[in-house]
RNA sequence: GCGGGCAUAGCUCAGCUGGUUAGAGCGCCUGACUGUGGAUCAGGAGGUCACCGGUUCAAACCCGGUUGCCCGCCCCA
């Protein structure tokens, strides 16, 4: 009693209204991930903590939802006095799924195929602030490909992504690249010392947002001493160029770096190879996208559409993730599309089918003596192909169309005293009014399946 | 974690500077109406104005607190 029926904070019940086009989505990226070899595995909502803390850097390992001890182990923690958060809890519900995945990969080593293409569609939650397309409970579709350090990888999964968004009737995403390595080699070439290289990643991803003024208070304040600021600022003022142009001045910026140089030229690769696959169309390359997750270490992406803040999706390759559970290295790379980011703009644009039906007709009941007749009809009307619903109770027909109207049914079959006398059915197509009436074993032929 | 807005019927919202029984549209229910939905007409139900406390002769309206939702920031899918 008062006890409130609203889901948790940040947790939506999903009604067959809002089911109907989620799962036509969930069944195009399956179909599509599918066409291109991937696999489907499923992990479990749960996580031992240590498996998921310390992958995602700081702000990341916040958000992490944590669950506590059970039974006694509690009690004793908290009676202690000084508990910690993580004194109290030993698991967590996941926070992405390429954590577990590289787990799984170092449970199952042996058992898995040289090159481990896996999809996974499960839901995954962070203790974030709601938001305009965010929430804490969210569906994550991911495809990546474990096993090799060929930039084919990155260039597949891109393009089941690219695939998956144009089959769902997107044209005008984009999908920014860039490279790990190049961040690293302009923070580096700028003279940021190692420590303040994530401060620095945070900065630059800002610039399109708060501009050059902008980064340049944002790095120091973080500490960033005033001459690299002004060699980074330098450099990033020199990029904007069109696409060979602007890796040509970004090789320029880095040639005292190592890393930053093997970054641009996989970066020019990437953009070769993909020429002619569903993502060089979407491909730009852009040296300001730095994406928060820390395991990242190649190429990274991100999907942008003009009309919404976050992204659909993002990825990249993560070569020494599954080597924090093993002790050696295995090469990864990959892609998640986030299902309720894409679900929020399809409905804005009114892209999903808005009155979709579940029955081609309802059959209707007349009476106690003919129910069982209107009972067997419906079998009938199934095992021809129909989908059919069976009203239940006895009311009056008026009622019954007006449900059928309301459930948007195109048709309404009865079975009444003088259709069964006849041999009959009859048969009133909602839309129209029409009516008539039909031999009953023609009945499922007469109706069009919708 | 920081900043801002909102909370009145099932839904979308009115409700003037506090003043009698809190309204509309849509939806819902009943009937006119036939073996039967939609259109029209006639009726009807439904609100502790989010919650708790305060100011006042008087609070949906003013003040404080709580909760919830939304929108930014941070970060992300």
């Amino acid at each position: 009693m008062g006890t409130s029926t609203k889901p948790a904070k940040g947790m939506r019940d999903l009604l067959p209204r809002q089911m109907l086009g989620r799962e036509r989505v969930i069944e195009t990226v399956k179909s599509v991930y599918r066409s291109f070899g991937f696999e489907p595995l499923e992990t479990p909502a749960c996580e031992r903590l240590e498996v998921l803390l310390g992958k995602y850097g700081e702000e990341g390992d916040q958000l992490v939802f944590k669950i506590m001890h059970r039974g006694e182990k509690v009690e004793r923690a908290l009676a202690s006095g000084t508990a910690a958060e993580n004194d109290v809890a030993d698991m967590a519900l996941r926070y992405d799924l390429t954590v577990p995945l590289a787990r799984v990969v170092a449970e199952y080593q042996h058992e898995l195929p040289k090159y481990f293409k896996r999809y996974q569609i499960q839901p995954v939650w962070r203790a974030d602030r709601p938001q305009k397309g965010r929430f804490r409970e969210f569906y994550q579709c991911d495809v990546d490909v474990v096993g090799s350090t060929s930039l084919t990888v990155e260039v597949e999964v891109a393009s089941a992504v690219a695939t998956v968004l144009e089959r769902l009737g997107f044209l005008d995403f984009s999908i920014r690249l860039n490279h790990r390595k190049l961040l690293f080699g302009l923070i580096e070439s700028a003279g940021i010392p190692a420590t303040l290289e994530g401060s620095a990643l945070v900065a630059i991803d800002k610039l399109d947002k708060i501009g050059v003024d902008g980064v340049r208070k944002e790095l120091s304040g973080r500490g960033v001493d005033g001459l690299a600021i002004d060699r980074l600022v330098q450099m990033l003022a020199l990029i904007e160029a069109p696409q060979d142009a602007m890796l040509d001045r970004l090789l320029d910026a880095v040639v005292g770096s190592d890393a930053g140089r093997v970054g641009v030229e996989e970066l020019r690769t990437l953009v070769r190879y993909a020429a002619g696959t569903p993502a060089g169309r979407y491909f730009r390359v852009d040296p300001f996208l730095a994406r928060g997750l820390s395991y990242y270490t190649g190429p990274i992406f991100e999907v942008a559409v003009a009309d919404l803040a976050g992204s659909l999706g993002g990825g990249g390759r993560y070569d020494n993730l599954v080597g924090m559970f093993l002790g050696r290295p295995i090469p990864a790379c990959g892609f998640s599309l986030g299902l309720e980011r894409i679900l929020v703009v399809m409905e804005e644009r009114g892209m999903l089918g808005s009155n979709e039906t579940v029955a081609d007709v309802m059959v209707a009941v007349w009476d106690e003596a003919s129910i069982a007749d209107s009972i067997a009809l419906a079998g009938e009307l199934r095992a021809a192909g129909l989908r059919v619903d069976l009203f239940p109770d006895l009311e009056k027909v008026g009622k019954q169309m007006k449900y059928a109207d309301g459930r948007g049914y195109p048709v309404v079959a009865i079975v009444g005293p003088d259709e069964r006398a006849a041999g009959l059915v009859t048969l009133k197509t909602l839309a129209t009014g029409e009516q008539r009436q039909v031999p009953r074993v023609d009945a499922g032929k007469a109706i069009v399946r919708g």
